[in-house]
DNA sequence: GTCTATAAAGCGATAGAC
DNA sequence: GTCTATCGCTTTATAGAC
């Protein structure tokens, strides 16, 4: 009997679909602004059947963020095979971020809503998944300072913090609007000064 | 005749006391999660007198983000006659901006909000003020990057963007949510890893 | 599990008395 | 101009048939 096996795959799907449309709403919209109308007339089902899978808006961006994260730590061991020193690492995971950015692959969401902290930080799934990526992204920091390439006058979790914060750092859209640059230019850009305002 | 005059002064003293709790709330939870009743619980007013001063809950944003660029512009003034050099004026204005973030003075206004964004740019006096501040610091960028103090391969749009969004830059409440550094710390900090980056 | 239909609550904005 | 009371709309979330 593979029939149930069939069904799950299918649900799994379906899931992922929404995932899907949830990712591409924040990055488009934002958490507030995307409403739970809009994921289900894009995905194509009822808004009771996506309650079936997910109790909660909150719930819905924490699985969002969930992928993107997982996302980022394939990346982060993507480029730990390309035999970069520690700092050209840390620029490519920059670099990466922006090109999420681009692609319109980067959720926004509010860092003041306090619902919305509340149901992340308590979604172990994210928190799990967060932890794991500061720890990486933390160990090479260490190293880059180590090495010289990083101001080691510089706390690791303000370099952390910064570059979580470039992530999503709207100068990025504001001088795509202006049309005068290329995308690659400007990513180029801010990765210098990013990296440069970091650097010993 | 006073009497007129004497309640004209009145009005203004409340519309003044609206966008001081307009300016605080925007800085404290956003422009969605503000509610009106909010604001006139916090004014001490009725709902509807609020709607005899602003029309809408847009007009009431762009009303607060006149007065901090009136306050930015002023601070513009001070510091053009301290006799620093462009650089210096510039790292000057930045420290400004973070201590308005530090005070819960700087209001936060999504970038995503498209009904926010027409009614400012719908606003005289707000587009007036922007475009006053922009040309001022502007002034002072193309002055830095002649002087060789910033990065002349920058587009002068680019520090102006870079500038403007790191004084909503959200790297300071997190360090601070940290408890690890002093608040002065903390700014000198990011008021370095910003120039660096932009420096030549 | 998926659908239609609706409940329940919050919010921006306004009517009308004073 | 200010108040109380309320409208009208949006949005999250759920009930119940299939």
């Amino acid at each position: 009997m593979n029939r149930p096996r069939f069904r799950e795959q299918v649900l799994q799907a379906r899931e992922e679909a929404i995932v899907a449309s949830v990712n591409r709403l924040l990055a488009e919209k934002g958490f507030d602004a995307m409403t739970v109308d809009e994921v289900v007339a894009d995905v194509g089902i009822a808004k009771a059947s996506l309650y079936k899978h997910f109790t909660s808006k909150e719930e819905l961006a924490a699985a969002a963020m969930v992928k993107v994260l997982e996302r980022a730590l394939d990346e982060v061991a993507r480029v730990g095979g390309l035999g970069l020193d520690a700092l050209g690492r840390l620029q490519a995971m920059a670099r990466w971020t922006y090109d999420q950015q681009l692609a319109g692959q980067m959720p926004a969401l509010p860092a003041q809503n306090s619902t919305l902290r509340a149901a992340l930080t308590a979604d172990k799934a994210y928190v799990d998944r967060l932890m794991q990526l500061s720890d990486a992204l933390g160990a090479w920091i260490v190293e880059a300072q180590g090495d010289g390439q990083l101001d080691a006058a510089l706390p690791p979790e303000l370099v952390l913090y910064t570059l979580f914060a470039r992530a999503c750092d709207p100068v990025l859209g504001v001088m795509r609007a202006g049309g005068n640059h290329s995308d690659g230019q400007i990513v180029d850009w801010l990765v210098k000064t990013c990296f440069r305002g970091l650097g010993a």
